[in-house]
DNA sequence: GTCTATACACCGATAGAC
DNA sequence: GTCTATCGGTGTATAGAC
């Protein structure tokens, strides 16, 4: 995460500065209202007011800040993620996280973008292998101390409430709802019992 | 899906066309491959060894190209679906259509154009509506031939099975696959019991 | 640190010849 | 039907001044 830069010397901004965050701000709401096609140095130039050029001074490519802005939003999802897994209802926080992840629209773009550049694609992979093994551990230690084991493992809990979130998620920013009360209504019933308010 | 073309009057080919055929598979490959920026008239036109300008001569503009894509595809992936449902065990075999869906990147990319071309916004409604309405009438069916209201109904079935599905395919082809066993080992025990083979 | 200026390639879309 | 040629615009990335 740090900065694996400077292969090809050439001077630099500091990641982590007022600027170096302020693009990737303007990274994400490009990213998010109108596509990564559209995430261009001089279109994200513009967006956050400053020069083109600058940019690069703070990215050696447009890869690289793609890369560094779904990092950024990693650390901070799995951050949340882990203080959810540590409070005193863990299932029903876990899942809160699940449903009000970050944008579905910004998700999409990165899924599309993790198929061709390649460290993002590394990135992407470490964050869902990340996730699940938080839940993972969670939700055992949660469904044990119920001495409650379900027919479905953990595993498969994870896996379940991280697709289902995702698509929910998905479909209700596109306007679709068919089926969401049904299945909203199934988790929470799950909730009630193995994690009683 | 015929031809809501002809806004303005432009000499134009026939959809249905060999050529418009081809084109729309080209298109499919590029987006797969290298993602919906690439997909321009010159880059698929050499795919698909043409110039340029015939792309032009088949489709208005690149994104009426790409709601045409789309919406072959949503052809045939509902035609797919409507045979599962009437077939002798329509559980197994809608599973099956979700599970072997079209390649995950492509679905990716759509996903992503959704959220800003209009016209394939809509498209992508009607199809996941469609799909699910397919679904739910089937599963219902299916349930109550068997006298067996289970506790989760339909709608949140097949909701559950969408959902799941995507992102079982969208891993795997990431080389994710924490929790895959774990999940189709419930899905199989659910299908077991309810639609013995 | 931030800028101007510039290289060179590629984009969507059209005019109009054959 | 399919082509050549072309418009005006935008893309990444760099050189080098201040």
């Amino acid at each position: 995460m740090t900065r694996a830069q400077q292969t090809k010397s050439r001077r630099m901004g500091i990641p982590g500065s007022a600027n170096w965050h302020a693009m990737l701000d303007g990274a994400e709401c490009v990213l998010r209202e109108e596509g990564y096609a559209a995430l261009t140095s001089r279109r994200l130039a513009e967006y956050i007011g400053v020069k083109q050029r600058l940019v690069y001074y703070y990215f050696q490519t447009m890869d690289d800040l793609i890369v560094e802005t779904f990092g950024r939003l990693a650390v901070r999802e799995i951050e949340r993620l882990r203080e959810a897994a540590s409070s005193k209802r863990p299932l029903r926080e876990i899942w809160d996280v699940c449903i009000h992840t970050s944008d579905a629209r910004l998700i999409a773009e990165f899924m599309a973008l993790a198929n061709r550049i390649k460290k993002l694609r590394a990135e992407v992979i470490r964050f869902i292998e990340e996730s699940r093994a938080i839940q993972v551990s969670a939700l055992s230690a949660a469904l044990k101390r119920k001495s409650r084991n379900s027919r479905v493992p953990p595993a498969a809990l994870a896996m379940l409430a991280t697709s289902v979130a995702l698509s929910l998620t998905r479909e209700a920013e596109l306007g679709v709802t068919a089926g969401h009360r049904e299945i909203l209504a199934v988790f929470g019933a799950f909730l009630s019992e193995a994690e009683p308010k």
